[in-house]
DNA sequence: CGATAGATTGATACTGCTCAATATGGGTGG
DNA sequence: CCACCCATATTGAGCAGTATCAATCTATCG
């Protein structure tokens, strides 16, 4: 039983538990899954298209992004992910990976073998409907990446990468009181926005010169939150950040018996 | 016990068994929940963001899309949704609905109580691993949205849905033999692609004039598959159809004991 | 102090958008 | 059965937002 001090799960379960709360059998059982840790450069593949692995990797530190290309080459960067995302849980039950995952910085990075998890998930409800709900908080923010990309315009868009990082970041407990550091590149910026790095580059200085954002060297940093978000038409509820909480304060989607 | 002969169930049971077959026992237990059926017209709203519903809807029979809409009041169609799709799967865990669903012409909706899809998860693991398997796909779906709408260019889209619609509704058995009528008007075509009806007009006139699809009224006919895909850079395996089938012919998804 | 990836700038081209008019077709009431 | 109506589809002309191409500049690192 050579359990060490701080769990490498610590990341992943805060972020099961902050939508839903789990008993602490099911923490346990969780963290009692073996893990190999390891540390990875930036630019590693995590996963490729096409691959059948038999283990799933966590991202305990460090940023990744997952993309998709077209037969022609372009890259579409789908989503981004941070401490404490489970990036591969469709390897548990989908065995052909359809896209590319790709750190975006050095980062640490957790492999636990997809049995492990499905075994879990099946002998503990709870932690199934946390991996459940895990990946449809997922499928709503890749619907509003469909929206993003495809009905908003050029600043817009960046504006809403910014504003959706940027609580993703503070929700992670990772960001320094809304201070952050948006660990992309144009190009990839480009690619997660469906833009070229060209226009990403004079997008930025607009958002730059409207006093949004301030920028030095490769960081960004936002001034008005206010106004990014006017100009991103954000609104976090598609981040589903509010479950957990609403349940803690009585909010009240407790349902009734309410069928015929 | 009045069971009727054939249970509305019926297409769900057979959309989540292409993915993985269920045992006897769940797929009783799945059609023994009590579902009201109801008729609607066109253009019905099933969800609409913002909404605590306790019941989750199902469709029967006819067809619906996923949408949302940006604070200037641009759509973007998500998803497109036919026969055998729980619409709204996620409301079982997710209390806020962050989209809008509406029905493309008239269809016989089912409708479930949330809980009794909970808890019937929540007791049966195969079920619940049905329902997430489902989600995964669904969300596989969404990735190739935001590839489609943020890096291929206008033909490309339209064929691109047109291939995922031939070849969803061929699996869910909806097409006669290849052939089938898309239910959208050149405005939602649009907003499902991210573009403009006047330019999805004028696609689907290029997309004509390559003998790629013909056109009378408002139904589109594939006629050259072949190209059909080529233009659009079409690959299936993001439909993730083939699980159930590699199972069935032992290509082995089978973990091994590798954990340590 | 080069080497190199990334950022920035300018000039130009083009895809797709906007606006506005016209056509079509299917349904409806008289 | 016909005239009308509405949503949808189609067309044309001009424009706007982004892409492309090609330099140049700037950090960062060995």
């Amino acid at each position: 039983m050579d359990k060490p001090a701080v769990s490498p799960w610590m990341p992943v379960i805060r972020k099961l538990e902050r939508r839903h709360p789990l008993s602490p059998v099911d923490r346990e059982a969780l963290a009692a899954l073996p893990m190999t840790v390891r540390e990875v450069k930036a630019a590693t593949y995590l996963v490729r298209e096409g691959d059948q692995p038999e283990h799933c990797c966590i991202l305990l530190s460090g940023y990744a992004h997952r993309h998709k290309l077209t037969k022609e080459g372009s890259r579409q960067i789908v989503s981004i992910h941070m401490a404490g995302d489970m990036i591969d849980l469709q390897q548990v039950l989908l065995s052909r990976a359809d896209h590319n995952v790709q750190t975006l910085t050095r980062a640490t990075v957790g492999t636990v073998a997809t049995d492990c998890l499905k075994n879990l998930a099946l002998a503990r409800p709870q932690i199934a409907e946390a991996f459940w709900r895990d990946t449809l908080i997922d499928a709503s923010i890749f619907r509003e990446w469909v929206l993003n990309v495809g009905r908003r315009e050029a600043p817009a868009r960046i504006a809403h990468l910014l504003c959706e990082f940027g609580t993703r970041s503070e929700g992670a407990g990772l960001s320094d009181c809304g201070r952050f550091e948006l660990p992309m590149t144009q190009e990839q910026l480009a690619d997660a926005t469906g833009m070229t790095p060209v226009h990403v580059n004079r997008t930025l200085q607009y958002l730059g010169a409207q006093g949004l954002i301030e920028r030095k060297m490769r960081s960004i940093n936002v001034v008005d939150w206010q106004n990014l978000k006017r100009v991103a038409g954000f609104q976090d509820n598609y981040l589903h950040e509010e479950t957990a909480a609403s349940q803690a304060t009585g909010r009240a989607p407790i349902a009734q018996p309410a069928t015929g």
